[in-house]
DNA sequence: TAGCATTATGCACACGATTGCGGCGACGAT
DNA sequence: ATCGTCGCCGCAATCGTGTGCATAATGCTA
């Protein structure tokens, strides 16, 4: 069971040195003869050391691990931003241990409370959808502790965060559904305590606007799984005249359940009705009519989160002049669900 | 920067009494007095004291934490059988700290090593598509540290594993095509190494042979990715003949890339070709058709899997007795991909 | 009131590594 | 011969917690 780990002090006792010369030798510090740091070394080698990781945390209260909390791994986009975080911790020393919150709010707590007694350097959050009240953050945000939030932000006073640009993503797919001849555009939202659902409602009222399409409130409805945006769109299908001839979804879900109604309904997609949805889920270029999709950077949101994270963590941040907003574009990819005019 | 942790001894300092007796007091040790208990405990909670995992951990050599090595997190299969870890682990009080390999052999190794210096309790692994040697993990196994394999495992000696009854998956898939009328079924494979891949091609070899249909060679191919099993799929529809008239792939990816190519090649899926996946992937139900797939219980292994090696953990469980595979029922999914015979 | 059991608490060390400080021997300079 | 310097190394404390053993205080009995 006890994976007999050679110690530092095996190595002391095999040379008959003190274990701080050992520790010394190890680290290459001035004031040791070469002559011993060579022996040292190759004993350490021969014992096969590895340096007590939990040891030295407790020493300088440092762990070397960030604690990652998001709402669900499944989540396509949650996934690679992991990856990114992964990537970026690994090269740069550093553990990760992550947990899931499963949206709720007694989860994300007791998550970090379990990850403070473990001594955890930093945070990286995304919070889930029950949580309003914020102040489990900005306690530990006022003892300096460092927190990088991405994707689902709060907004609190000095609060770090990296996020995609919401607002001009869904700008974009509004425009493109405009451009493309659709005018009577449904927003299926997302919740709207958080502000990403906020930023794309606002970008999408603002392509009608700017494009002289008055904004009709029927026609933005929150809906939070795939089936209930399907019914929701079987719905307005058949209560609303004129039929809407769009449907720009909060996220792929919301989309794939829209275009999957329209097609029950017996409509043509994309003659008829125009799709986008947002994030860009891998089953988009997979399903039939391809999916036009606001593309979000998951990898890159983890790999600059992170970044900022560990920056933050070995104070080569400034807190004073940093900007603690950082917005990273998105990319309309178009496929054939919104494409109507030929080129 | 420092979070200030109420530690054991302020709460000595507070009271008066020696850090012996508060440790003792707050784990309810017989020997000290009611009083003194309550006392101590009522300081703890105005103090806001929690233990340091830290410090435990080197003092106990424990960490309560298990290692996952897994693949890649995006795959839909790992993230839903992470869920199902997460969930078992941290209801029995343990953490998760969780790496991806991206399928490389040498992360496979340096993650086992930064685990191990960290004082993981336990791993829990899916080894990558390199790892042809298992050395590294027989090393760990035969000093008794715990381990336990899912999905992908090794045939080492007395390792513990979990997995789906991928060939009984695969034969039930066939054997649905075949009983659909379907009877030039291709099989899109996965990498041979895996033993995964193999079972799964024996299950659709049995069950070809068991409705007398004879194995064609040429028809067994690997593929890596969708793209791959698209073109794959295309050029075996136009240099067979007779074309083949199904197609079953060892993931959901390379079905849908087999779909995509028979509807370019203008084949109508059910009616002329049958298509039949495997992990059944949120997206089957969402494409058209949509996808008939052999669903793993995803979460349903990460818990089983978990809960063995807890059970390792604290030697709940006696090596000599105890019978090291578990296999998990697979079910197929009947969707429109497949089903061209009326009910 | 001495002797003993019982109860409540403190001392000291351990877990593994780091580090300030001081010791010791050798050597050169005066 | 004495002193200062320098190179090399060990002592001991520290991080926060747990625990065997000693000890002090108390109560009970003879």
């Amino acid at each position: 069971m006890k994976l007999e780990q050679s110690t530092i002090k095996d190595i002391a006792r095999e040379l008959n040195v003190s274990s701080s010369t050992v520790s010394r030798a190890l680290k290459d510090y001035p004031g040791i003869s070469d002559e011993t740091k060579r022996k040292v070394k190759e004993m350490a080698d021969r014992l096969n050391y590895r340096p007590n990781a939990i040891a030295l945390s407790l020493r300088k209260s440092r762990s070397f691990t960030i604690g990652v909390i998001i709402p669900e791994v499944v989540h396509f986009f949650f996934s690679t931003v992991i990856s990114g975080i992964e990537e970026v911790a690994f090269s740069r020393g550093y553990n990760v241990i992550l947990t899931q919150t499963n949206e709720k709010l007694t989860r994300e707590k007791s998550s970090i409370d379990t990850m403070l007694s473990n001594q955890i350097d930093g945070f990286l959050v995304s919070y889930s959808k029950e949580t309003t009240d914020f102040e489990h953050f900005s306690k530990l945000l006022d003892k300096g502790y460092p927190i990088v939030f991405f994707d689902r932000v709060p907004e609190i006073q000095g609060a770090i965060h990296v996020i995609v640009d919401d607002y001009s993503g869904a700008y974009e797919a509004t425009k493109h559904l405009i451009l493309q001849g659709y005018s009577r555009i449904v927003h299926l939202a997302g919740p709207s305590n958080l502000k990403i659902s906020q930023e794309r409602i606002r970008g999408y009222k603002d392509a009608l606007k700017d494009f002289g399409i008055k904004i009709n409130p029927d026609y933005i409805i929150e809906s939070r799984t795939d089936e209930e945006a399907q019914k929701i769109t079987a719905n307005l299908l058949n209560t609303l005249s004129p039929q809407p001839d769009a449907f720009f979804g909060n996220n792929d879900m919301a989309a794939v359940g829209a275009m999957m109604a329209c097609k029950a309904a017996g409509l043509k997609v994309p003659e008829q009705i125009g799709i986008v949805g947002f994030s860009n889920w891998q089953f988009c270029s997979m399903i039939d009519p391809s999916l036009t999709s606001v593309a979000q950077p998951g990898a890159r949101i983890g790999a600059k989160a992170t970044e900022i994270l560990l920056d933050l963590i070995e104070k080569k941040i400034n807190l004073e002049t940093f900007e603690p907003s950082v917005v990273l574009e998105t990319e309309l990819l178009i496929r054939k669900s919104s494409v109507r005019i030929e080129k």
